[in-house]
DNA sequence: AATATGTCTATAGATTTTATAGATTTTAAA
DNA sequence: TTTAAAATCTATAAAATCTATAGACATATT
C-alpha cells in the first residue's frame, strides 16, 4: 500500500500539473483543494522541490509550481522518492537493493522469479503513468 | 515491501510443500532451518492452519504439515492473509476495498486506472506462483 | 504418569507513519 | 523602509504497525 504521504505527494503534483506554467501555486491552496494537512504538505513539496520535479518561489505571491513537463513525471518517480521500493522484496528492487536476511543463498531462492515479474510488470504500468495522462483522464472522467 | 511475517510465511510452506504427504514437521524444526524465531513463527502457522491451508498434530510427535496440495497454495492466497491488499491503493482492492480517504470522488479520479492495472499484473503473476512451481524452481537451481 | 508438542493470551519493544508547533528567512509590495 | 505573505528549517509528539517474547494451558503419545 502506498503511504498517504505518497497519496498526498501524487494529488499535489496532479493539482500543480493542472496549473502549469501558470506562476507559483501556494501551499495553503493546495492544502484546501486536495485536503491535506498544511505543514505535512509542506514537508512533502519541499522533498519534490529537492528533487527537482518541483520549484518554488519565496515571499509574497509565491509558492510551488512544476519545474518539469507534465509528461515527464510519471508515478515511478513520485512513489521511489516517497515510499522507496516499488518491488515486493528489498532483493530484486532495482534502486534499493538489499539481500534478505531471511535468505541463506539469493541464487538458489525459488521465490524471487516470482517477485521479479511483479516488479516488472509493475513498472511497466507505472512508467506510463504521468502526470498529464493522469491529467487527462481526470478532465475526460469530469465531464461526464 | 512484504512484511518479515509473511516472507516467513512463505519459507515455511515452501519448507513444508517438500516434505507434502511425509507427516507432522515441528515448529522448531522449521524455525531452525528457515531462521525465524519460534514464537513468532507459531503464530504464523497457526493463522495458515486457521486458513486450512495447513493442518496440525497436537502431542508427542506432532507437528504442521501441508492440507491443500502445493499446487494449489499460490502466493496471492499468502500475501493476503499475511499481510492483506495486494493492490497499492485501498479503493481498487478487490478483497480489501476501502474508500481513498483523499479522493473527493473516485468516479473522476485519474489516478485509479494505473494502479488497477498494477493490480491486474501483479495478480496475474501471483496467480501463476504456487508452492510446487517454486519448489520446483528452487530444486532446479540448487542442483547447479 | 511423563513428556513433547501445539494453542492461547498478554504484553512489550522497536520502528515507521502521520501530524503539529514555532522560529527563521526571503520576497514583494505598500 | 516597513509590513505582510509566503516558503524553510528544526524539533517533537502522537498514533499506528510490526516484530518478538513470555508463560500458562490443552492435547496426544508413549
Amino acid at each position: 500500500m502506498l503511504s498517504k504521504k505518497c497519496k498526498y505527494a501524487i494529488h499535489a503534483l496532479v493539482y500543480l500539473a493542472g496549473r502549469y506554467q501558470q506562476g507559483p501555486v501556494h501551499i495553503q491552496e493546495i492544502a484546501d483543494h486536495q485536503h491535506i494537512p498544511k505543514k505535512f504538505l509542506e514537508a512533502i513539496l519541499l522533498e519534490l522541490r529537492n528533487a527537482k520535479i518541483l520549484n518554488s518561489k519565496k515571499g509574497k505571491g509565491g509558492g510551488y509550481y512544476l519545474y518539469k513537463k507534465p509528461e515527464e513525471v510519471n508515478l515511478i518517480e513520485i512513489i521511489r522518492l516517497m515510499d522507496g521500493a516499488i518491488a515486493m522484496l528489498p532483493c530484486v528492487s532495482l534502486n534499493y537493493y538489499e539481500p534478505c536476511e531471511e535468505c541463506r543463498d539469493e541464487k538458489t531462492c525459488g521465490i524471487r522469479d516470482s517477485f521479479i515479474g511483479v516488479r516488472d510488470e509493475t513498472l511497466k504500468v507505472l512508467k506510463e503513468s504521468n502526470l498529464a495522462k493522469i491529467l487527462k483522464r481526470e478532465k475526460a472522467l469530469g465531464r461526464k
